[in-house]
DNA sequence: CGACACATGTAACACGTTACATGATTTG
DNA sequence: CAAATCATGTAACGTGTTACATGTGTCG
């Protein structure tokens, strides 16, 4: 639901065409999420279908506008208003991943941690890059305007933030890992997760 | 994909049926991420289509068993071999959020940014509270395997260090708004990100 | 007996995403 | 002229998710 809305607040500036909401919607976050011009139209049906924008004539030069409605604005209000929800967050393959790493056996736990935190770090070192270069750019050319270039830093910010945590719990795991092999667990019976069954004959 | 990926990882331990898979998943990943029972036979029917699993035949108490091909092995080792693309990640509602409230006016940012803090500041003492009784439980009683333990620790650690990350950046946000507010850039034209085009008419 | 956990499934939908088709306009 | 950008759209797919239907076994 994070493009619905998005494309939502941005017509909630005035009137819009699909075009101009993908360049809008990339000045703000840049080019880390990408956005698929079809994705704006596919969007733009929906919303509309919705009632939450509608059609608003075109330029002179054939822009088909849409503006946004009196539900699509309390829709607005209402995301704006309702924290993300982080309890119960999406789930994340990475978490997920290392859960099943560490349960199924013959899994080289460490390999997957040190070959995930090899990447992470790269990509730390590339929003860091990237950070410095928006930041000596800013106050030079400033082709786009200020609020966006705003966004498009606390977006970056953002992104540094969580990759940090993440190396950080990455080597978190390791730490866990090692004191875990110090003291393990006694060795459970097969399929001591689930209620043990009668044993299950082959058809 | 987190889902198929997980299933099948559960599955390489050996034949498993759709509900037991539910119960190990969430063995893994706690309460957390809630998977819809439903779900589980959906993703094994597609599994199936893809060839990465097969029937296995039945219990003698009528449980469907599932086991994982040779080409979902396959699949497996390259799931645990590939990092989690942390260059273009998932787009993160919260980042749009906030990039959208900072651009758009009329929005009160700092509403938006405080709802949100307390908010994850309640999900995070929600985890805290969770691993204590985490770990606190373990030693004693014991009724899941040590490794399931793990997993569930450690899944519990991201989220700590996740939600952590994003108070951190949250408050960041609002002392990177202070600073801007006192030095704010010079009022821009509507429509300065697009390319200025001649006045748009209403149809 | 009724409630509840166990167990298997299906139908339907939403959203995100890509690939493709098409045309106008601009620019090297 | 050719390539690139601007601009609008559609068809199709995949995953995740929910709601529903159905039946068995168990326990108070």
């Amino acid at each position: 639901m994070s493009i619905r809305h998005g494309l939502l607040a941005l017509l909630d500036q005035g009137p819009r065409y699909g075009y101009q909401l993908r360049t809008e919607f990339e000045a703000r976050t840049g080019a880390t999420w990408p956005l698929n011009v079809g994705q704006v139209y596919t969007t733009l049906g929906r919303l509309e279908r919705d009632g939450l924008v509608v059609p608003d004539g075109e330029d002179e030069e054939g822009h088909l506008f849409y503006a946004v409605t009196e539900k699509g604005r309390a829709e607005l209000r209402d995301w704006f208003e309702t924290p993300v929800p982080r309890t119960s967050p999406p789930r994340d393959e990475l978490a997920i991943k290392l859960a099943m790493a560490v349960t199924v056996p013959g899994v080289d736990v460490h390999a997957v941690v040190q070959a995930q935190r090899r990447h992470s770090v790269k990509a730390l070192q590339d929003y860091t890059r990237l950070k410095a270069r928006a930041l000596a750019g800013e106050p030079a050319g400033s082709a786009a305007d200020g609020r966006s270039d705003l966004a498009w830093l606390l977006v970056l910010d953002q992104l540094i933030f969580q990759t940090e945590a993440e190396v950080r719990w990455l080597d978190h795991c390791e730490t866990r890992l090692a004191n875990y092999r110090e003291r393990p667990v006694a060795e459970p019976g097969p399929a001591a997760t689930a209620p043990a069954r009668g044993r299950r004959t082959r058809a």
